[in-house]
Parts: structure tokens; sequence; C-alpha cells
DNA sequence: CGAAATATTTAGAATTATTCTAATTAATAC
DNA sequence: GTATTAATTAGAATAATTCTAAATATTTCG
């Protein structure tokens, strides 16, 4: 497990821009959240650290994952009371949870959705940010034969 | 609390249509979250059932919204890991989560905004269910002077 | 109607993701 | 390199929710 100098820099300038500290855990779980692209728990986290960090603690997990999305390096993403899922992809996008594999999708919106959101809000309001989830079949559950 | 007989009706047939039985502990929580409509969660709505129920149990509340849930009366509202809260408004909308405040807001979606985020999505994904959730300032944290 | 069958309620224990605590270790500043 | 400050760690604590098993209520059906 290791970092590109590209995301090195990224990691230490978003840390310093906040007053933290790069450290290798930190430097370690972003590194496997970037490697793997997908949607895992915290618990699911700690376990790949584990292989490559055999002393990291879940505490640490914890911890880390906090940090980095505090400094916008990741994002959390909540279904219903489901753990905790960190998301690594920072494009602006909607997620899709499949009810038949349990798998989350990133999905692409165009700006246009989003200000169209927007717009739908009463006077007075104003929204940081919007949280979008889709639930259904993705197309591989749609394209399996059952 | 009581239920006008329009609201009853509407609960013992949607109970009966899902095998489920009619008890009061249901028709009474259905019938306080249709008198003050906002977001409570489940210990909220335990404190409110007991003034006029004063034996029901927290498992009960519990119960009683599962069903309530199942039977689409009503509709659960999770933001980030917060405790779930219970929504009577069975119209299409958002829900705005004022971080000043606090305060749970219903926003009404238009159905082309709803057929535009369908459109978002890739061949294949078909969807039930589109959550969203804006997170901001509401209209009256931003009338106030502060 | 009244007994049998089935569903619901209840109190309290159990579960589980997450947060907290206090001690140790690591990183930065001087 | 030492002092200062922040991060990591293991394990305990927390809190929302679910589970369990016994008691109660509702429905079915003779």
């Amino acid at each position: 497990m290791h970092l590109k100098s590209e995301y090195k820099k990224l990691l230490d300038n978003a840390l310093e821009a906040g007053g933290q500290r790069s450290t290798k855990q930190r430097e370690h779980i972003f590194a496997l959240l970037l490697e793997k692209r997908d949607h895992p728990t915290a618990d699911e986290i700690f376990a790949r650290a584990r292989s490559g960090m055999s002393t990291i603690s879940l505490a640490t997990v914890y911890n880390c994952l906090e940090t980095l999305v505090e400094t916008k390096l990741i994002r959390q993403v909540n279904f219903e009371r489901e753990p905790t899922r960190y998301c690594p992809n920072l494009t602006q996008h909607a997620h899709f949870y499949c009810r038949e594999s349990g798998d989350i999708v990133d999905i692409e919106l165009p700006d246009k959705v989003l200000s169209e959101l927007m717009q739908v809000l009463p006077e007075g309001f104003s929204a940081q940010h919007i949280e979008i989830a889709y639930d259904g079949k993705c197309n591989d559950c749609h394209d399996a034969i059952n």
C-alpha cells in the first residue's frame, strides 16, 4: 500500500490546512480507500488496514476516517441505519443502493439537476449540500439470469 | 388523542391488507403522528404516547412504527447516524435539515425534478425510491437577527 | 357466544456501531 | 535533541435499536 506522490501531497496539504498532522495511519487508510474505490464500512476498512499495518486499532481507523471526512478528502455515505460507509470519490455524485446485491454505485450528477433541486427550495432556505440516495436494482442484477 | 374516522379507515385497511391487526397502540401512535406533523424520534414518540396511554412500552412504539412504515402509512427519515425520525407526510417530498435550529422541513418535489433524477441513472438501473436530503439554513434561521 | 389459534404487547436483556478515556507513542517546533 | 503538542491505542462506555419469552389481546370458527 503506497500513496502516489500526487495524493500524498493532496493529503498533506489538506491536513496542514486543517492544522493536523500527517501520520502513517492516515496515509495508509487514505491509500487503501483510493486503491479499491468502493464503499467500505469502518470494520471493512479496519480489516483491510491490518494487512500491511498489523498494529492499527479500530479506534484509529475511526479517528482517521473522521479526519479525512473533516478535511473533505472522503465522504460519508449512510443508508438508513446501516453502518456508515466511506467514499473516496470527490466528484459530484449520488449513491445507488442495490437491494439485490447490496452494492453501492456512484451516480454522476449533472450541474443542471442539482441547480433544479436548489430551485425547488422555498424562499429563505439555503442548502450547503444535497444528499441523494437511490435504491432499487442495479444493472448487474438486471442482467443476471435468475 | 383520537383518530378521525377517515384516518381510522385508512389505518384499518392498510393493516388488513398486510394481514395485520388493528390495535389501540397502533391507532394511538398513528394519531399522534398525524396530530403534530413534525419529525419525532422513537423516544419523542414514546414520550408523547405515554400521555394518554401510560402503560405503552418503548418496544411497542418501535413495533408500531415498524408496522406503520411497512404498511406505508408513514416514512422513516434518517440524517447521518442520528436517531431515525418518523414522518406522516405521504406526499412526494424531500427533507431539509437546518444545521442551526435542528428543524426538519418537508420540501415538495415536482414530478419533473424526480423524473430528471431517474433519467440520470445509467442503462440497466431501476430505482424504486429516491431519498433526497438537503442540509443548510432554513428560512426562520435566515430571518432571525443573530 | 366461548374456546382455540394467532398476533401483539411488554419489560428487560442483548446487540452493535460508534465514541470516550487515559495512558503511551509519535510528530513538530524551538 | 528536548519540549510541546497531537495522534494512536486498548478497552470501557454509550445509545439506538432489536431480541426474547411470557402475558395479553384479537380473531376465527364451531
